[in-house]
DNA sequence: ACTTTATTAGACAACGTTGTCAGATGTCCC
DNA sequence: GGGACATCTGACAACGTTGTCTAATAAAGT
């Protein structure tokens, strides 16, 4: 145990090649070398191939505190987030990384208090002194009008995903809540059912409320009315669901069929019929939305509504990084997994 | 949505104080204020205390990337992982970002593929040109020699988290996954179970041994011996698990009691028994073990070994940053989380 | 042939810190 | 009182890029 490294002052790290490297291999100057590397117009063939093939041989990477120190650009992107749902920000982190390695670039991911009123400064601080090249929100902290001031008057590039309020604002990434949920309705029509629950998410969330309207007016569509004492609150967290469930479940003319605003819910609805000895999906059909990892880590695994939220970072991302479609809106598609938490009614 | 703000080319940050303006404002050189940002020695109290005050007033903070284009440091911790669990790294990552926030340093996380060969050099190239302060690694990248070779060779200072092979070879977080599991043991000995069932962990993971170990042992102080065909492997995952646990559901001498490998396979198990009309905890006691998420996310919820992920991240990071204890091995502890998945043989 | 203009390339100064090294000041001892 | 020493501070040169400005060359227009 006395001999294992430790972790000191000293440590000179291997030499790796610089841009004067290059430039005496290329037989160019630095500033060409520079040129090349950032697609600037006007290098002339030879010495756009000359540079290239000396980059690639010496294996060279301009070192990244350099540059966004001389430049402008800082090739990070920062992530603030008030970590609501763990899957929700693995996904949305995984997608943004990921996306961010392909274009060379990194993100920072700042967890932050969604009610803390220094906020705007904090995050204009961070985005100033790292020269962030842009900055993603996710809700709920999307939705703060003075970080929206903030940032624009600080003149920071940002992208929004899944902003409720004043769409027209920012760039933004999005699907659309509503027409999925209708999904949703659409298939327990036409498994048949006619008495359909409802645990709705939480208020604060912009898409809770775009979820309950789709699904209400594709039930009603289908001459399906919602009765009140079947449309129960929730907020999104297991343990609310929970008990959401068990009353819907208890009532004497229960619904056959439960819609829960997300898979957290939906999992609680499945686990409060076991409880009370109902088979899903013979005496229950819950369908969820999400399609987050929990909805195959049950039995049986839920029917849900796939939300993209990788590619939704990862569309945030590209438009950041703005070297593709220069549209600032991306709304993005859902689809309906159809799994074996639903099925005909009484079946 | 023709008026989106679009993130173009110019954009003039906010001007923000410099070491300049601190050193003007307190009226000593620039290298003074660099001294005292630093805690180098051989200040005098109210030079230390003029500049403190300078720097408060002009809510300063250094410029990372100047800082690290000077210095030895970046302020900057490399997490590499190849993605195993969502749920491991989201905590992993957590606890890491967390306390790098406190100790005023950033994460870098870089998701890469464990069997990639150029891994090594990779690796090395990133932390050179970054100037990373230090590497953490988990399983199951962290047990490969040559990343391990690598990283020594270039004098980067790296905290292991969990490693299984050659742990005196550099600091490390880990935990006790053998006495870990000889707790489940002796809780479903002492609940009067004497047919205990298990589900094994992946086989390239160390942990999958030692909870094995630990838990035949500890039974096996108890009088208990497990036959041969109550001990299954698993990997892990969900659907190896159900399929192991419907195996053991169906044998004509079927366990009382499970001991999985980890929260997903004993989730799975609970949902075995209740697709087979199975009650847990009446009919069937089930233990998991890592205290994920899931854990609280089905019903009943599990009782489980509580891994403490976060902790171990952040240890690693303290280990890292080397301002504390010096001792390079830190072990953390566990807890066993009674919920209702197990109890009484025969309810 | 001679300017004008586009194209391509280089010299040199930022950028905001820290490292090195030397200088200034104060303290102690003989 | 003067040297040796400890303590504190500052000037200045890195660090590795990009921005600005200017020079050299080629192409085009008169």
């Amino acid at each position: 145990m006395t001999d294992i490294q430790q972790n000191g002052a000293a440590r000179p790290l291997p030499r790796v090649a610089t841009i004067f490297d290059v430039a005496r291999v290329a037989g160019v100057s630095t500033k060409t070398v520079s040129r090349v590397l950032n697609n600037e117009a006007r290098v002339a063939d030879d010495t756009l191939a000359r540079v290239r093939a000396a980059v690639a041989d010496l294996d060279y990477r301009p070192n990244p505190n350099a540059r966004s120190l001389a430049g402008r650009r800082s090739y990070l992107i920062g992530l603030f987030y008030d970590n609501p749902s763990r899957n929700y920000m693995a996904d949305i982190m995984g997608g943004a990384i990921r996306r961010c390695q392909e274009k060379g670039y990194h993100l920072l991911t700042e967890p932050c208090e969604a009610d803390d009123p220094n906020l705007p400064r904090m995050m204009v601080s961070v985005a100033a002194r790292f020269r962030l090249d842009g900055l993603i929100l996710t809700p709920p902290i999307v939705d703060r009008p003075d970080v929206l001031d903030a940032i624009a008057q600080a003149n920071v590039p940002l992208v929004r995903i899944a902003p409720r309020t004043d769409p027209a604002r920012t760039p933004h990434v999005h699907m659309d809540d509503e027409a999925a949920a209708r999904l949703a309705a659409y298939h327990l029509a036409d498994l048949g059912h006619t008495r359909l629950g409802m645990i709705l998410g939480h208020p604060d969330h912009g898409a809770a409320e775009l979820r309950r309207r789709g699904f209400m007016n594709a039930a009603a569509e289908r001459g399906l009315t919602l009765s009140p004492d079947h449309v129960l609150p929730g907020d999104f967290s297991f343990a609310r669901g929970f008990a959401a469930a068990e009353q819907l479940l208890a009532l004497p003319n229960r619904p056959t069929a439960i819609f829960a605003g997300n898979d957290d819910m939906a999992a609680a609805t499945v686990a409060a019929a076991n409880k009370h000895g109902l088979q899903v999906p013979r005496d229950l059909s819950v369908i969820g939305f999400d399609d987050s990892p929990i909805a195959q880590v049950i039995w049986p695994p839920l029917t849900t509504i796939r939300q993209p939220t990788m590619a939704m970072a990862a569309a945030a991302v590209d438009l950041l990084i703005g070297d593709t479609d220069p549209e600032p809106v991306r709304q993005l598609g859902f689809e309906l997994m159809v799994r074996q938490s639903t099925g005909p009614v009484g079946g």
